[in-house]
DNA sequence: TATGAATGAGGCTTCATTCAT
DNA sequence: GATGAATGAAGCCTCATTCAT
């Protein structure tokens, strides 16, 4: 009983899956506000109705993808976190980390700059994926400040804001350049311009 | 004859003016995508028609709004520009300049960034304000690599995107800071970041 | 006085003309359906707004550019007629010349034939050229009953319908077969049929 | 589960079949270019939306129709023919066949022959209801020249294209006759003036 | 009389959402 | 729970027609 329970479960569990996968492949192909939900249950492979007993909106599958995303990127920068390092290398090494973990799923992030733009429900989508790794970011900052390793002449939002907006726009970049090392690039930059001299 | 076909003339681009402007609103109250053509043209106080006898699409009108800015930001900060100053306060002058003509046009920033995205054309949408102002700050960038007073070992178009993407995320800023200080501010970081030392 | 009078008739003449001109051309090239009043008027270079100075719908136009043609057709017939021919020869040369005029005018046969279904008020529209031609033949063929060269077992209408027909059609041909030779062989065959043996 | 499917499917089938009736209605009292999908689809009871669960266009529904007619045209041709008539006989008999089933589906033909000139994407309608028993038409005619009971100094097609033309004009003929009458006199001249003396 | 900008009715099409099976 | 046909609101666009100049 416990057992047909949890395959229910399960299977329930599997057909959600599938339908944020395809929405996400969706998405990243023809972008938010062009993915119908029939066009993502097709790609799902199952019947229009289906959606309903899982998602509202477009909105909440948007919502759950970048939750998903979000839990993954914050469980990552923590595991990475040590003491003894200085602030510098800590929010470098956060940095890269987390360059390297939008990079494995660059779809989702146009979504989270622009989705807001395409609803009609617009308060229902975040303004982004920072909330949670912007406050990693936030922290680490304020140590640096506190201990005298960064500059305190601009507030430690302004500077979290400023990376963030590196990941955003670099994800478009036309440079010739991978996004890692883009990103590593004006990283290094930043840091030397907050760095206490 | 002649003053007739004038005053029409005029009444035309009088008209297409209140369209436009009443897109701009529109956009910029509810975004792009949420924007109908009837809503511009009940702003506009005139009739859904005529929309078509000024604009063949939704896109035009962001083009033609985005055009008329950018030259105008164009204008300005080619008219800022001086010799004898150092690469640093000219790119910030430059910045901050181009800071206030944005700030008083906030509509259309949040428009370049993502209208490709809302569009069902969006070949026909470029991709962002840039083209020009980026080059502009791209020729200070070099000018002061040149002269020793930036460092050189970043591509001078990294930095240069990196400001672009100031300007693109500070636009959707939630903190509690006016749009210009807010630019100025991470300017500064960038500056001292790309100053050698 | 009266000079000015008549050249403005004669103006006013030349404006409705060139609307007539440029209308036939458009229905040539798009089908009377396709065809709008404002591409016409561009077509022949006059605003709008003039077109209802002369005709009060497309189906007015069309009308007009019919009973001009039908004119012409009627004049040339009657002219050709002679007395001391068989009925035959005498129906045989008005078929030859209708069909070398219609040749002339090939864009406004397609237009008869299908107009009236275009149309939003296909009673305004006649059915076919016929009215005037189609009694000429009709008259031609009842002289032949009369003189006993024609069968009597068919009324003169359906020969006479029979007759239109060939032109309606054979204007749409994909036969490779110049329009007035494909003409002459159906109404051989038609004559053969309808002579008394 | 396969009950289901199968009941669903013919319900879907039941749809089809209903908005199919109700467009041949409506072309047949409002021509094509008149009836609108609005239109339609009310006639046939059900959402407007609904039509593109089953036809892309207007278009499509006419060529859906047609391909019916079509084949039943041929179906009943092919099963009139026998092999020891004269081929006068036989092609009287495949006129008057044809005649009937186009009596009984009176709405289509107009539409054939002329929908190419109402519709904005003319290719996608055939040129005419003819191919299929119209080759079956030349195929008698051509074993009527070989066998010596027909004319030969005329090309079968010209023939078997005056033949078509029959029925596409009678169908609109004001005389007063029935439709199968008025065929069947224009035949037997037909025949009389293609049958060698 | 000539003009052409303004208009809104009307057609087409998409799509989120519902609901009976 | 899964389905997908039905639905109609809503957007896009065209165009005949009007009217002020």
């Amino acid at each position: 009983m416990a057992e047909k329970g949890g395959l229910r479960k399960q299977k329930k569990f599997q057909a959600r899956q599938t339908i944020l996968n395809a929405a996400a492949k969706q998405f990243e192909l023809h972008g938010f506000a062009n993915t119908s939900i029939a066009g993502i249950m097709q790609a799902a492979q199952l019947g229009v109705g289906t959606f309903y007993n899982y998602f509202s909106s477009k909105e909440e599958v948007l919502l759950t993808l970048s939750k998903n995303l979000r839990e993954e990127v914050e469980r990552n920068i923590l595991s990475a976190g040590a003491d003894n390092q200085s602030s510098a290398e800590l929010l470098e090494l956060c940095c890269i980390c987390t360059a390297r973990l939008i990079d494995e799923n660059r779809f989702i992030l146009p979504l989270f700059i622009s989705a807001s733009e395409h609803s009609d429900k617009p308060e229902q989508i975040p303004q982004s994926l920072s909330p949670g790794f912007r406050e990693l970011f936030k922290k680490i900052i304020l140590r640096g400040q506190e201990r005298g390793e960064f500059r305190d002449d601009v507030p430690p939002n302004i500077i979290s804001e400023m990376i963030h907006s590196i990941y955003q726009t670099t994800a478009f970049s036309k440079l010739n350049l991978p996004f890692q090392e883009n990103i590593r690039l004006k990283v290094k930059i930043l840091l030397d311009g907050i760095k206490t001299r």
